[in-house]
RNA sequence: GGCCCUCUGGCGAAACGGUAAACGCGCUCGACUCAAAAUCGAGUGGGGCAACCCCCCGUCCCGGUUCGAGUCCGGGGAGGGCCACCA
């Protein structure tokens, strides 16, 4: 049989695909007694088509998963599609068409691409999030945590997208220069007093920080942004009483080695003690403020150029450190939700509260003095504040303490007398995650005048989206105008009663896929512990870094409360996360219809077949670096694969060599054996450790340009050669699967039918042959390169320094120079240094 | 304002503290061809020089550690990211 001459990926690959659907190669579960490796990518929004960010995701996480898969792993590799969400409904807003058909007709034209990328997933294991079947678990969880009272309503401000007309979270708002904007659609963000259903994810705010520090394998990137996004800050809380009244004003500071330089306290407008203590003759200016503050936007109110204003109550507190009466003011600038919402200021050390001291007219007490320098002049001659640690001046018993000494001793006083002590407080909010919108997982519950808000019982699950959908966008939930829908009993007493017509928030359909695909199909549960046992955590994640404040947090958040349910064996979700870079188009800027510079996977796949986009993806640059589209480039990948297929053409006399030959193998074709071996380490090594795709296949272009170089003549050398060739198909397979499996079995025609390259055992080098037996040697004298000579891998440095010393370019730059060392590096370099 | 990341040929990129620029793209030249494409081969950081002998310069800038720094340390610049009146 001989080979086709010109390599036609259109007329292999697919030939491939159906091979390794039929044969089930890609079936997780299939070696139990085997180790186990979980590669996953993040699944897809299947809005519109597939794009080349996708293509590259699912490219990093395949060469990955063959290999894994080639090392003799179980490997679980599988993929599903994110499908409920906005967008389908805002474009049904645009042309009526049902978001659950859209959503259908992209899946498949997605899963076609998918299929024809060759990507090894394990097809059986496919979910798709708007099939009741799996949203009936988002339900369940929902009850689940209800009970446990991680689940709740709340009254309170929400942030509502204009665009969107929805509530969506703190994660999901971009804020940019006092601009609030919705992180899906751009529109403008405002508050909206609004009831909604929340998570309780800040109960775990300190195992998800904790957490962070065993993420080793996770970009730093990623837990720095999770780190802030937490945002612990110690600090302690000090009540101060209202002089005159029993009421307290409990306090949250980071810095109470200042507290004897708090010159006056400011409640939030909203604190519930305003109306209480403030003195009659003031009420009238309070209310005022209060109520303008109540109908002025967060943005406006807080932002940076926010001007700071205030009003005082009246009323007096007293410093429990120092038994100081300050006056309470209220101002725009504290924020309710935050701490305890209320701070004592101190003007000094703040430059916030220092700016406010100014414009009202409040006095300025120094109370911590830098450790070296000048000292500060009094309060009223400071031109800003002076917020660094320092030595505690006028402060009673502490004076003379170092700052972080002072907040010690100070907090365990506090404690001790009753008065308060050191506690943390965090950024991140409780994640509400009600939608007003259709296409999401309606939440289960029923509002009965009765019984107030009643669970659906679990055997009522799932509690389905009704079909019928009137998407108008109008902001009220679309789902309040399907009565077959709303309408229903009361699971308690059977009269009648309404449904809850809000839907879920689809960051929680995601934040426990990754687990339902252990058991897709599972009737009796979201998934089987047992499997949960053997598979999880994931081992490697890859997707893009725009999710690290967002699925990335509320999927850790989500197994931990997995793992009290005593579904999940780990708290951490994932052993390493990987990150991968954007693809830009051939101008560098994002792709985009306005700069007319999209490329799509699917017709670059009919142009140059799979094997050569995916070998692109891998070799522009590391996964997480961005990459410009470059046709060019991608011709010189094409390229690359043709000389392959030719070589295997023109050296088609070797593929019966005889194995034994390769013992007696000498000269430039010892040489080849060497390039073929350190290939095979260079390849694996890529794989290995840092996911160097690109050097590996870098590798693989040095092997194939020695093959070109090297024309086989006896049987040792058509042995060599068949090895390199060899070691080619199966090393290539990760990246380029199909054409590799081809030329694999050219190779192997007789032997290898009924096998496939897929299932091979990788390829193992052998280190006698990595390790070259003679080097060439760099000769610097100064630290200069000077010269290089060839000698024995294993010479000394009394050999080497002779042949370097007999170099005419060495002498002459140590002529008439002192020899004061000689550094030696076996293997590497001689360097003399001279003076 | 705080925290973090990046910076290397014309371009994408390589480089355990040890010969900077492997590999690919682009470009130049040669072979094949009537010619072109494709393919195969050679060359390709800048400067000096008659010389592809050799010399000097060269990884954003300045300084340091070291026999030796793209790599480590200190300071600065440019670009990017995240957070931010958060007490």
């Amino acid at each position: 049989m001989s080979m086709n001459e010109r390599y036609e990926p259109q007329s292999i690959e697919p030939r491939w695909q159906k091979r390794w659907t039929e044969a089930g190669t890609f079936a997780a579960g299939r070696h139990p007694d085997a180790e186990e490796r979980y590669v996953l990518e993040m699944f897809p929004y299947p809005s519109g088509a597939m794009h080349m960010g996708h293509a590259r995701v699912y490219t990093i996480g395949d060469a990955l998963a063959r290999y894994l898969r080639m090392r003799g792993y179980d490997v679980l590799h599988p993929i599903g599609f994110d499908a409920l969400g906005l967008p389908a409904e805002n474009a049904a807003i645009k042309d009526g068409k049902h978001p659950a058909v859209r959503t259908r007709e992209n899946i498949v034209s997605f899963r076609e691409e998918m299929k024809s990328l060759g990507y090894s997933f394990d097809w059986e294991r496919e979910i798709v999030t708007s099939d009741p079947e799996y949203y009936r678990w988002n339900q369940w969880f929902f009850l689940k945590m209800l009970e446990k009272g991680i689940a709740y309503r709340r009254e309170g401000k929400a942030n509502w997208c204009t665009g969107c007309l929805t509530v969506i979270a703190n994660e999901q708002v971009l804020e940019d220069d006092g601009e609030r904007t919705c992180e899906r659609c751009s529109s403008a963000v405002v508050e909206k007093s609004i009831p909604e259903w929340a998570f309780r994810i800040t109960a775990y705010a300190d195992s998800l920080l904790a957490g962070l520090g065993q993420l080793t394998a996770w970009p730093d990137r990623v837990t720095t942004m999770q780190r802030n996004w937490i945002g612990r800050s110690e600090g302690a809380e000090v009540d101060f009483l209202v002089a005159g009244t029993a009421e307290k004003i409990k306090v949250f500071t980071t810095r109470l080695d200042t507290i004897f330089g708090s010159t006056y306290a400011v409640l939030a407008p909203e604190h519930p003690l305003v109306s209480k203590i403030t003195r009659p003759e003031r009420l009238a200016e309070v209310r005022a403020f209060t109520e303008r503050m109540r109908t002025t936007e967060a943005a406006a109110r807080t932002g940076e150029g926010a001007p700071k204003e205030g009003v005082s109550t009246g009323a007096e507190a007293v410093n429990p450190f120092s038994g100081e009466r300050i006056p309470v003011w209220i101002a725009n600038f504290v924020l309710a939700e935050y701490g305890t919402g209320a701070v004592m200021s101190v003007p000094a050390h703040d430059q916030r509260d220092f700016d406010f001291a100014r414009k009202y007219g409040l006095p300025i007490r120094v109370v911590v003095q830098p450790e070296a320098g000048d000292r500060l002049p009094p309060g009223d001659r400071l031109e800003s504040a002076v917020t660094a640690d320092g030595i505690l001046v006028d402060s009673g018993p502490y004076s003379g303490l170092a700052s972080a000494e002072a907040r010690r001793k100070m907090g365990a006083d506090a404690k001790a007398k009753g008065f308060g002590g050191a506690t943390a407080r965090w950024h991140l909010r409780d994640w509400g995650f009600s939608r007003q919108r259709y296409w999401g997982t309606p939440i289960p519950i029923i509002y009965c005048d009765e019984h107030g808000a009643v669970p659906v019982p679990y055997d009522l699950l799932p509690v389905k989206l009704p079909e019928q959908a009137i998407i108008t966008g109008t902001g009220e939930p679309p789902l309040a105008k399907v009565p077959e829908f709303v309408n229903t009993t009361c699971p308690k007493c059977r009269k009648p009663a309404r449904r809850e017509t809000e839907t879920m928030d689809t960051f929680v359909d995601s934040a426990w896929y990754y687990a339902r695909y252990l058991s897709p199909r599972d009737e009796k549960q979201p998934f089987d512990p047992v499997l949960a046992k053997r598979w999880l955590p994931i081992d490697v994640y890859v997707g893009g870094p725009e999710h690290a404040v967002m699925h990335l947090l509320y999927f850790r958040f989500w197994n931990r409360v997995m793992k009290e349910l005593g579904l999940v064996p780990v708290e951490e979700p994932c052993q390493r996360l990987v990150t991968q870079g954007i693809v830009n188009g051939a101008d560098g800027r994002k792709m985009s219809k306005r700069w007319g510079n999209v490329v799509a996977p699917g017709p670059m796949v009919k142009r140059y077949g799979a094997d050569t986009v995916r070998l692109f993806m891998l070799f522009a640059a590391p996964p997480e670096k961005d990459i410009d589209w470059s046709d060019e480039q991608v011709d010189g990948m094409h390229r690359f694969l043709s000389r392959v297929w030719r070589i295997f053409h023109a050296r088609e006399e070797t593929f019966r060599a005889d194995p034994t030959a390769l013992a007696r193998v000498e000269g430039p074709f010892l040489e080849l054996r060497r390039r073929t071996h350190r290939a095979i380490k260079k390849v694996t090594e890529g794989l290995q450790d840092d996911l160097k795709f690109n050097t590996g296949i870098a590798a693989l272009m040095e092997l194939l340009n020695e093959l070109y170089a090297l024309e086989p003549k006896t049987d040792s050398e058509r042995a060599a050669t068949r090895e390199a060739l060899l070691a080619l198909a199966m090393l290539l397979s990760p990246f380029a699967p199909h054409v590799a499996e081809e030329l694999w079995h050219e190779v192997n025609a007789s032997a290898a039918r009924d096998l496939l390259l897929a299932d091979q055992p990788w390829p193992s080098f052998d280190p006698s042959l990595v390790a070259a037996d003679t080097v060439t040697i760099a000769v610097q004298v100064n630290g200069k390169l000077r010269g290089e000579v060839k000698a024995a891998a294993e010479a000394g440095e009394a050999e080497v320094r002779g042949l370097a010393e007999a170099e005419d370019k060495v002498r002459a730059h140590m002529a008439g120079k002192t020899l004061r060392k000689v550094v030696f590096v076996p293997r590497r370099l001689i360097n003399f240094v001279v003076g």
